[in-house]
DNA sequence: ACGCAAATGAGAATCATTCCTAAAAAGAGG
DNA sequence: CCTCTTTTTAGGAATGATTCTCATTTGCGT
């Protein structure tokens, strides 16, 4: 049960490493697909799912009924727009350690990981575009 | 556009009001059919996206596949089990308010709200059961 | 009771994701 | 470079939760 490299896969790990944007699937495969084109979807669908068991990515939940992943596995807050689907990093925020301890003493189990994610509309959402304003 | 109070409405909602297991859909659905047999999977799903979209209830997004959703609106944190999808409350544990404006100032558009969970096992799936540690 | 707008049932349609399988690529060894 | 074995992939079919459609029913004001 070795794992293997293969040019795709990596292409894939890559994608996800240099983006900032929390991509679906589906964004993934067309950002590839012009340098790589016979790059399946299927691919990018079971090499997420891989890199997300081994713990090299993380996904953030379905957003707009896509699923959204992060290439960047270190605890940090996340913005989400209602509007676009955006997903914004909050760096600097931090969550009290104290919290992740009562959680555990009050579920009485193990606990693996957190999450914090703020709803709202982001600046670009917000501010109406000049067609939306003429019309 | 008004809206009505029919009996089957009203139903799906208190059922949501009376459990606390975070329900899905389809939960719902099997909850009250054997009470309403005329009952049809498509209203419930009709009534939760409006119950969502006028803030009566709302969602704690998919898990496992299905979207999961909790009539109790007031803001508290959440621990899903990874093992067996399980949701449960965890309440008295609080999220520092100055987060949230922090928040706002990053992002520099609206914050509606923040959701805080933990993942991990639950009691119940850490605790292996008799029939597999037998086996 | 009457009439209209809103709500529903049942099944079809949608669409992200997963599965299947024959073919291709990667690594080990000579 | 060639062969052998194992892993990976393409691509299209299958899956399954959710949404849509529309004919029918229900709720409610008059």
């Amino acid at each position: 049960m070795e794992r293997k490299r293969s040019r795709k896969r990596e292409a894939i790990l890559d994608c996800l490493r240099q983006t900032d944007v929390h991509p679906s699937a589906e964004w993934v495969y067309r950002r590839l697909k012009p340098r790589i084109p016979d790059l399946s979807l299927a691919t990018v669908y079971r090499n997420l799912a891989l890199f997300k068991q081994e713990g090299l990515i993380c996904s953030l939940g379905v957003v707009q009924g896509l699923e959204r992943f992060d290439g960047d596995t270190s605890p940090h807050v996340h913005f989400i727009c209602t509007g676009c689907g955006r997903i914004l990093d909050l760096p600097g925020l931090q969550l009290p350690a104290e919290l992740g301890s009562q959680a555990v003493q009050i579920t009485g189990g193990q606990v693996t990981g957190a999450s914090l994610r703020f709803h709202g509309v982001c600046r670009h959402c917000a501010t109406p575009s000049p067609a939306e304003a003429a019309g």
